[in-house]
DNA sequence: GCCGGTAACTTACTGATGGTAAGTTGCCTT
DNA sequence: AAGGCAACTTACCATCAGTAAGTTACCGGC
């Protein structure tokens, strides 16, 4: 098999086996044999255990902010800053509904090295750059210092993680349900920045 | 040493280095060496490696609550749900500012068992049931369903914590800015709920 | 159609480390 | 003094991350 091809299905299984027993509960050999190979390929491929675990992190951060993004993208160029901004956080609930192993996954952030692997703080970085840039991109945001703009897209990003998190112990909070608590807790104070409206 | 003398000093050499090196780098012989002690002492006290993470984080997480509910009270009967909603997350910011370690042990919270160990689950919740009880107490928001009070509750929660880390990363901005910050974004939500005012 | 090379993959191993069994010391009570 | 328990150690095992040294099979060039 192709490495890119081995590499996905490497990647897929460890995701998998990641969140279903915990970072340091699951053995490479544990994947290995999942996966129907031994454990020096997975290490050609990853290097360590660490760094396949930044891989499948790298690999959900990737699809959760492009999935945030597409649905900016889908919403229409007439659309009001209030429809972007809450397309994007039911984009986010979305997601994570479909991709519940993906979301354990990226909580386990914290089980990778000390210095904050720079590879996944940058990834974590693109989605709040992700966010801000929506922001920028909305006229009537244009006077906002940029500080306060990164400061109001941690905030949501921080916001929706933690409702996100919540809700898996709460299942009658559906996906409709959390995005209407983030806008409705957040918007007010985004639009409270734009000078004409209120 | 008494055992309960003890226990705490290994906490917080485990803390320390939890924090520096990560959990998985870290062997139970580096904390045991710098204690002082053997590793079989660490074992009989605290069971497992995911046992200590978790008393760490355990430890740390009532200090930050116990912070944040002293703020909540010494402001006084007086005051208004606004000052008492950023009296509490600017004690969330300074508690940050003064234990750095302990957040970010806070943050390897992924790293322990599989399915959030209910252990850590639980002192989770109680932050947030704090947070919700300190909304609760406010007059104006009696009427209020429960689930909407804890939904905000998580998003003051995850808001701020996400705050914390990009803190980290931005110097310049400081404790005061940073609960300007959640205020300005989460207050004017929480303030549409009371049904008199606005 | 053989041949050199490289990509994909394996067997067989080591060292470190989480975890434990079986003590040893010393204080404290009776 | 004796008994017992709490604090702590030495010496050990088993597992698992990580590696060295191959082996197989495909693929391009002559």
């Amino acid at each position: 098999m192709p490495r890119a091809q081995r590499e996905e299905q490497i990647l897929t299984v460890a995701e998998l086996v990641f969140a279903e027993n915990g970072y340091s509960a699951t053995t490479m050999e544990d994947i290995a044999e999942r996966v129907g190979v031994t454990k020096p390929l997975i290490y050609e491929y990853f290097g360590s255990k660490e760094g396949l675990l930044s891989a499948c992190i790298t690999r959900a951060r990737t699809q959760l902010r492009e999935a945030t993004e597409s649905a900016w993208e889908s919403v229409g160029p007439t659309a009001s800053l209030e429809e972007v901004f809450r397309a994007g956080i039911h984009a986010f609930f979305t997601f994570i509904d479909g991709h519940a192993t993906a979301f354990v996954l990226i909580q386990q952030e914290g089980a990778v090295a000390s210095q904050a692997s720079p590879l996944i703080e940058s990834i974590r970085e693109q989605q709040s750059a992700a966010t801000v840039a929506a922001f920028r991109a909305a006229p009537s945001l244009a006077g906002v210092p940029e500080t306060l703009l990164e400061g109001y897209a941690e905030v949501v990003i921080g916001a929706c993680e933690r409702l996100a998190v919540w809700r898996t112990t709460r299942p009658d909070v559906g996906v409709e349900d959390a995005t209407d608590i983030v806008v409705s807790s957040v918007w007010g104070g985004l639009a409270a920045l734009v000078p004409s409206a209120g």
